[in-house]
DNA sequence: TCAACTTAGTTCCTTTTTCAGACTGACGAC
DNA sequence: GTCGTCAGTCTGAAAAAGGAACTAAGTTGA
């Protein structure tokens, strides 16, 4: 597989793995949820290489997830910051927190604790039916091929 | 970054992506979740190449997302199937498709729809906090460091 | 004024992964 | 006995990632 038209497949999880499905990606959108911005701060938390991180916040600003945003005109310096299409990742980032805080954990215990600042609570990210509010499991879940399926099978 | 510690970081996220991160295995993993089992099976589907996809399927069953089950014994034949674990995942990739239908989408219109068994209904999935049961969003929630943090900076 | 520092990259070379495709081995069917 | 199926392994070439030095523009401080 080509990895460049991996994003015009006719699958929803396909073009998302095109736009972050890779490791460095994934982290660097971690940073960007615990606020980081900076070119210097991603570089030095994750230990990536920068000729790396440069290609791969370029790729998430092509994507629209990240805007390359200026903090300081002379010399220039820009930030990146989640734009509305990035800040929707977050259940993805959470689910994968999830998961790992239950089935890869240590002895050690949680490395971070989640509070929701609207009840107060620590929580657990849980994920439910849009339409009947109940919680999802894979086996109760039929899938459809949908318009766009269909047009592609032509 | 060396990938085989990856898993030992004090990071859920990054422990999720030591086990999944990689664009076969989620691709490997939606597959999984379509119902398919078997190598030549996974192989025709993705056009992966042989090596990768024996050495992406050793891994998931090293992490245990996956069994390898034997279906026939002359010739010793096996399929993999998902284990507990490895159904866990399905908040992970539900929450990659919905943001791929979101946000990913082209004019043809989503390539899967998802019905919901219990209520009959076509849904999306939603992340909400299992206390309050608030949908959630990154701005609501605070992060405290957490026991296995703590100890790890000690 | 000049050296040192900061920030955001780029360049170059080496090592590791991935790719494409042929090959293996055990069996079953014809 | 040869063709087909399934689940892989092997090999050499191509692509991606890693490591470290370098650039460029401005700032600080002595």
């Amino acid at each position: 597989m080509k990895w460049d038209t991996l994003e015009e497949e006719p699958c929803s999880l396909a073009r998302t793995v095109a736009a972050i499905g890779d490791r460095w990606t994934l982290l660097i959108l971690r940073e960007c949820f615990l606020r980081v911005r900076r070119f210097e701060a991603f570089q030095s938390s994750l230990q990536i290489t920068r000729h790396l991180l440069s290609e791969r916040l370029k790729k998430l600003v092509r994507f629209g997830i990240l805007r390359r945003v200026p903090y300081s005109e002379a010399p220039k310096r820009y930030e990146y910051i989640l734009t509305q299409k990035g800040l929707d990742l977050y259940p993805i980032i959470m689910a994968m927190v999830h998961w790992g805080d239950a089935h890869m954990g240590d002895e050690r215990g949680r490395p971070l604790l989640h509070e929701h600042k609207s009840c107060g609570k620590l929580f657990d990210p849980v994920m439910v039916c849009s339409e009947c509010g109940e919680v999802l499991h894979a086996k109760q879940v039929h899938v459809h091929a949908g318009p766009g399926r269909r047009e592609a099978a032509e």
